[in-house]
DNA sequence: CTCTTGCTTCGACATATTTCAATATTGACG
DNA sequence: CGTCAATATTGAAATATGTCGAAGCAAGAG
C-alpha cells in the first residue's frame, strides 16, 4: 500500500520484453502484417502433409507471380514456413514452432505473470 | 482440365480466409510488427488495473515523446490498446478481444480446420 | 542439346513508414 | 486570467515496402 500517490511516473516493474527478443519477435508479426501474407499463411496451412504448390497459390491473387514469390520469400525469412522442390514444383509448409511463439506471446499479454 | 497433372494444381479446399478478414487481421499483426509498439504493449498488459501511464512509458526508450506517442495511436488505431484521460495523465489498457482474435487466427493455422 | 514450364532474382518505381522538431491542446493550479 | 506540465498533432526528411516487367535458373520433354 505505499504506492506513489501521484499515481505516476512509478516505473513499470521490468522490461518484461527484451529489446532483442522485441525486435525478433516483431520480425514475424511483421510478416503477418499484409493481407497477402496471411492468406498465403493460411492456404498453406491448410493442407496438413506433403505441402501446398506454388502453382496452387498464385492464380489465387490477382497479382503477379514475382510478386507472391516475393511474398513467400518474406515468409520463410520470418521462420513462418519453409519449402522443398519436388521435380518442377516447389511446395510450401508452416513451420509450427514460429506460429507457437507469437502465440505465447499474444497469451503473455492476455494474462499477465504479474497477475 | 489439361493443367492439372500428377499432385499439382488441384484448386486448394477453399479460401478458408477471405479477404475482407485478411486485412482486418493483418492490420493487427502489421501493428504489433514493430519493436517498439511490441514492447510498449507489453509494458502496457503487465499491469492488469488501472492501466499505465504514458509517463512511464515514454521514458523507457531513446526515442522522442512524438515518435512514442505516434506508435500509441497506431496501437490504439489497431485496436489492440484503448486510453482514457484522467487529469494531467493519459493511461493506456491492453484490449484483448483483438489480442485474442490473433491468437485464434495463429491457432487455426496451426491445426487446420480440414485435418 | 534445345525448348518449354515453374519459380526466383534483379532493377526500378510509387507509396508507406519511422522519426524528429516545432507547434497545438488539454487540464491543473496559482 | 496566465503559466506550467503532460500528450497529441503537424510537417518534413530518410528509409522501407509492395509491385511490376525483364531476366535468370532448374528440371523435364523432345
Amino acid at each position: 500500500m505505499s504506492k506513489q500517490e501521484a499515481g505516476c511516473c512509478e516505473p513499470l516493474p521490468e522490461d518484461r520484453l527484451a529489446a532483442v527478443q522485441a525486435a525478433e519477435l516483431a520480425g514475424m508479426f511483421k510478416a503477418l502484417g499484409d493481407p497477402v501474407r496471411l492468406r498465403l499463411l493460411s492456404m498453406i496451412a491448410s493442407r496438413s502433409e506433403g505441402g501446398v504448390c506454388v502453382c496452387e497459390l498464385t492464380p489465387a491473387f490477382e497479382l503477379s507471380q514475382p510478386t507472391i514469390s516475393h511474398h513467400l520469400k518474406l515468409l520463410r525469412q520470418a521462420g513462418l514456413v519453409d519449402c522443398e522442390r519436388r521435380g518442377t514444383w516447389v511446395y510450401y509448409w508452416v513451420r509450427p514452432e514460429t506460429t507457437d511463439r507469437m502465440a505465447a506471446m499474444l497469451s503473455s499479454v492476455r494474462q499477465p505473470v504479474t497477475a
